[in-house]
DNA sequence: CCGACAAATGAACTGATGTTCATATATGAT
DNA sequence: ATCATATATGAACATCAGTTCATTTGTCGG
């Protein structure tokens, strides 16, 4: 599928990073971006436990509640997470089991 | 092998983020790091098709020589990619299939 | 309605990051 | 040795991203 034709069949010589939309590499690098940071990475493996309220990962990571309310919003934005409110708490869980197979693929990477 | 235990067998409740070292947190920020950056992406994805060279590369992004070294030097030094020396000329590539896999897993969550 | 608690938000500050420009290093050809 | 080409490097600059602080919004109990 790759390249396309001239009027007598030749091959025109595609460019090299034409088979990836510019739009899907932007999307590819804030994707990787979410994961690119420690408080971030750590609310996620936190969630990989179960859901949890902002309270609870605040006391599990020893941050403040601004900075992970902050971090929440991004990953939310992602949609990494997912959340719902209980009472006065509002309930923080992982998207789907992506997140997660993304977190071990890097983690064996690491390992090699 | 989770949780320590008291003398008399109780179960001391364990740090919820104690499973994972801080230090390999941080190992995966910083590798996650690296795919955060389009133009980082767009390296990689171009040493998909084999190996390049600077000047090679510089052209199929369309950007500056220096830029697209200082990047590279990352992307060695994260050991993503390797290099070797054919005349005047450096040669990079992928360091091993587990950035292909890392890529096209984005990629597929991206698809949802 | 009011006070207490949980979470979200915005502004300000700070440190990190990517690009550019100028220059240095390395290799091969003459 | 000198020159041209290929790549690396360092400093400067501008932008971005994460944390903190102060404040606001939302919800429950009385």
């Amino acid at each position: 599928m790759a390249g396309k034709y001239m009027t007598h069949g030749t091959k025109v010589p595609e460019h090299p990073l034409s088979c990836v939309g510019e739009d899907e590499l932007s999307d590819l690098a804030e994707l990787f971006k979410m994961f690119a940071d420690s408080t971030r990475i750590k609310i996620l493996y936190d969630l990989t436990g179960g859901e949890k309220n902002v309270t609870e990962i605040c006391e599990d990571l020893e941050m403040n509640q601004s900075a992970i309310s902050h971090q929440l919003k991004l990953l939310k934005t992602a949609k990494l997470i997912g959340c719902r409110r209980s009472g006065k708490q509002m309930i923080y869980f992982l998207a789907d089991d992506h997140v997660k197979t993304i977190l071990a693929m890097g983690k064996e990477h690491i390992e090699e």
